[in-house]
DNA sequence: CGCATACTGAGCCATGCGGCTAACTTAGCG
DNA sequence: CGCTAAGTTAGCCGCATGGCTCAGTATGCG
């Protein structure tokens, strides 16, 4: 278990900004230009570009030149990563409460978990 | 749908740094004071508390002070959020992927998306 | 009371982020 | 060939982040 990690930094750095988010959500709905994802957002070409570096770097798109076009598409497979993650904080966390509601269904102290 | 939102930068911002991701899977397993979370690290305890501040402001944890001790608890709720947004996500990208199945299935244009 | 403990606040510093403009490169079209 | 369209590079700017130290504050124990 907890094989995800890895870029994990960065494709939640990733998707801490909303522009990026929208962009991801509008190439979940198929490929695109950069032109294209770049046309609703009031910034620069430049800025927007840096952008979809994030998010190319943190794996979470891919990208390809043709012609004089960059092509870019959603790769859901970096999402697995953040899914994964908080998959194994929720087994975590309710492998806690399993054990709160043992304890307070039996009354037998089940609940310390400092080694002191 | 999309109700999930508003402090979403927050907490993607919160969980992008491996210190604050590894203090949530510790409060995981319980409550704890910001001394004992801090412990594992290296960092001055200063330091470590802006992260606390951070998973705070995002919603990510909540902390009360009881005596001269600060307790921090997890706030599971926020995590939610996070899963609500990857699933509304995986809802886009997985329409799009029937249509193209159908597509490709069919052997019929279904495939435009710009309303040019 | 006095002292240690557990934070807390103020403020410094280097780096990184997200915006910008200006100038350049390539590709496609006529 | 020459012009336009689509990126791309370089570099500037202000602000936020994440680390630090040093000097409080306040609580609890003896």
């Amino acid at each position: 278990m907890a094989q995800y990690a890895e870029r994990l930094d960065e494709v939640f750095h990733a998707l801490s900004d909303p522009t990026r988010r929208a962009v991801v959500r509008r190439l979940g709905t198929g490929p695109a230009s950069v032109g294209e994802l770049a046309e609703p957002f009031e910034m620069a070409l430049t800025s927007f570009l840096k952008h979809i570096r994030v998010l190319e770097t943190s794996g979470c798109i891919r990208t390809v030149k043709r012609g004089r076009v960059r092509e870019c598409v959603l790769e859901p497979h970096a999402f697995a990563a953040v899914d994964g993650w908080l998959a194994e904080e929720r087994a975590v966390w309710e492998s806690r409460t399993d054990r709160l509601e043992r304890f307070v269904l039996s009354g037998t102290d089940d609940e310390r978990e400092d080694g002191s």
